[in-house]
DNA sequence: GAACGCCTACCGGTTTCCCGGTAGGCAGAA
DNA sequence: TTCTGCCTACCGGGAAACCGGTAGGCGTTC
């Protein structure tokens, strides 16, 4: 039985060419691809899935958040991130995700078919860029549950649409909350971080993975 | 004769994703990988190279300015543009320095396939993305010229003040003008760019250089 | 000289940001 | 149970952003 695996990013290229290189190996077949959070849930409702491949920075709902729902729904799926950045944080909030590995994309492809089997065999794979931040973090376990993610899901989710130029109440509509709500929201992510106008907020969340860097709604536009 | 092909691209992962899609085409045959603008000119001076399939957004050297330095070395090198984005002023530039042809990350792998085989011929492949924002500008090849730097010197000093978090007022005082002045550069750089507000002004000062990202200094600490 | 582009500067107005405080509901931990 | 953290929601108020228009100075170009 050949492995069924999802493939979840926002670049359709990068997802043919993934595709391709997961080809190589018989045992594995990618059957469903994905351009967001919500579309590898809907993936995953309509069709079995073994294995999914996450990129961490997406539009709309994220790597992180996708894997918190993903493995409420399906506990029997493996994740696997797969990110530019091997931020120590993202590393940290997609293994407390439920995630069985993660990769950044600056590894070789091999790496990532040596996730796969290693995953597959139920065990955690990390790439050597990341283990190295983590192997301190997993010492003391505190860390690992309440210091790293120093902002919350929901603040998370709030930075995100901030940072893709939504207004509060704008946000407040997509996420059904009051206006007041997510102005507390962004005034709690901005004492926390310690930074105070939305220059700085883009900045922090596009270095940090939470939006993707790449301007998609541009490239969409056009 | 296989097509000698270069691929210059920051993530290796992506690299040899692209090396395993294009492998399925007989004719083709990467030769060489590049990280880096640097990498790409070093690449091509140390072996023949037919075509160059070049990423915009890397660290040091970008693509752009890579082309303009590969073409000035070897002329008869082609080149292709690949993007996460459809920026009309990143096409315009890339165009200008040479490329023959232009493709988002958003589009299938097929249309890499494609162009390739378009580019070859000697023709120029736009995926359909840009090739609308681009028309336009062929129409009056003055601004395929000039158009480039859209933002004057001022805008852009603006544009990089704001996206790195400064008000107007503050940056009235440090560039000794009366803050309605910045208000009106403001207004002008988001006309001009359809932007409406700090987010999308910072995210575009990112991704087009204009203010220094940050995410390439968090991947190399890593 | 006229036209154009750029920089400079101000007027008005609405919306949003940003900062401070308070507070109830609710789940999990001590 | 009490405490803590998180999410939810409101109040007020000053600052800044955002949108529209007008306009003079200045250098270049036609």
């Amino acid at each position: 039985m050949k492995l069924r695996i999802a493939l979840a990013d926002d670049h359709q290229m990068f997802r043919h060419a993934l595709r391709a290189l997961l080809a190589r190996d018989p045992e594995l077949e990618v059957v469903a691809e994905a351009a967001s959070g919500e579309e590898v849930l809907a993936v995953a409702a309509t069709q079995p899935i073994d294995l999914v491949c996450m990129d961490i920075a997406m539009p709309g709902m994220n790597g992180i958040e996708a894997t918190h729902k993903l493995l409420a729904a399906h506990p029997a799926i493996r994740v696997i991130g797969l990110s530019a950045f091997a931020d120590r944080q993202f590393v940290i909030e997609l293994l407390n995700a439920g995630a069985r590995g993660y990769i950044t994309k600056g590894e070789a492809g091999d790496e990532l078919l040596r996730a796969i089997r290693t995953v597959r065999q139920g065990r955690t794979y990390l790439c050597p860029d990341v283990a190295g931040t983590v192997t301190g973090a997993l010492r003391d376990r505190d860390e690992l549950d309440t210091a790293v993610p120093r902002l919350t899901a929901r603040e998370r989710q709030v930075l995100q649409l901030i940072a893709e130029g939504y207004t509060s109440p704008r946000i407040a509509e997509r996420l059904h909350l009051a206006p007041s709500t997510v102005e507390v929201h962004r005034r709690n992510i901005m004492r926390k971080l310690d930074l105070h106008n939305v220059a700085e907020l883009t900045r922090y969340a596009i270095t940090n993975g939470i939006s993707p860097s790449a301007v998609s709604e541009v490239a969409r536009q056009v």
